[in-house]
DNA sequence: GGGCCCGCAGGG
DNA sequence: CCCTGCGGGCCC
């Protein structure tokens, strides 16, 4: 289950790992990431378990698994992207995901509980990569920020995360959840079907960890659009196209023919699974006043 | 405190 | 079935 568990709110203590898996906000009872590369990683569990971990608290980098010796604690091998749980935590990165963030009082950071564990709410992997870690092997890490659930598009944006006094209650970066709200089943759904390639350019990205897409509205989510989350109100798209498309400087008629302006781009690459509804597409030509 | 080993749950 | 893992308890 991705996003928050029902009934567990942020800041909820937990005595043990069993009590976390008994509550489902974290399944594992030793592992420190939880899911798979096709549906993301559900959550993670930052207790100092990897020295090469940071906690800044809104921020945390997260080293992957594998490459441990289980006694010494000491990294005795190159991590991969292979590692499931690796690969779990791409998948969240590339189609935004939410992932559940549990610390651990094993963990040095001022930002752990003093005892036991602390579910700590939702975050979004903003990048990732691999370098040297201390004990000279290569580790896989992921930057974890908070994030805020809202509604409002225009919520306030902060490019600049503020530091963490030391001590201090977490501060959640207020953010929008656009690429989140948009990683529906739905959408998911629709990028399977075109196996991730754009419907308007074939491009198909490659990227470490699969393919990557976006799904874009043709009706627009929220206000003052109003378009409806379903396949028919979906294109798959590469995210140039899916800039184009949702500036309007590109445009479908009626007939699937991509337009930019008076000129005829080319067909739209359809798919007899997934029906596109032509009264998305006229809205989004009368918004901009094609 | 550290070392050891037994578990279980999840994922391939 | 296999393997692995940011536990945990017990022993010293």
């Amino acid at each position: 289950m991705i996003g928050e568990i029902p009934g567990v709110t942020s800041g909820q203590m937990f005595p043990n790992r069993r009590s976390l898996h008994d509550a489902g906000v974290h399944r594992p009872l030793q592992a420190g990431i939880c899911g798979t590369s096709r549906t993301g990683a559900e959550s993670i569990v930052v207790s100092g378990g990897y020295k090469d971990d940071e906690d800044h608290g809104t921020v945390i980098v997260y080293t992957g698994h594998g490459g441990r010796d289980p006694q010494s604690e000491k990294q005795i091998a190159d991590q991969s992207l292979a590692d499931p749980g690796n690969a779990a935590l791409v998948t969240s990165y590339l189609e935004g995901l939410p992932v559940r963030v549990i610390r651990g009082a094993q963990s040095q950071s001022p930002n752990a509980p003093s005892a036991g564990y602390r579910y700590d709410g939702l975050y979004s992997v903003t990048s990732f990569g691999s370098r040297m870690g201390n004990d000279g092997f290569r580790v896989w890490q992921f930057r974890l920020e908070a994030l805020v659930l809202t509604d409002q598009s225009s919520a306030p944006y902060s490019e600049n995360l503020p530091l963490q006094p030391e001590g201090a209650p977490i501060q959640r970066r207020l953010v929008t959840t656009q690429r989140v709200v948009r990683n529906t089943g739905f959408a998911r759904q629709v990028k399977t079907w075109h196996r991730d390639q754009c419907q308007v350019c074939d491009t198909r990205l490659i990227v470490p960890g699969g393919t990557y897409s976006e799904a874009a509205h043709i009706q627009a989510l929220g206000a003052p659009h109003h378009g409806p989350d379903i396949v028919g109100n979906i294109l798959c798209l590469c995210p140039n196209c899916h800039v184009l498309f949702d500036s309007g400087a590109i445009y479908l008629r009626d007939d699937f023919v991509v337009m930019a302006g008076n000129s005829e781009i080319g067909p739209l690459r359809l798919d007899p699974r997934h029906h596109i509804r032509l009264a998305f597409v006229q809205n989004h030509r009368a918004r901009w006043r094609y």
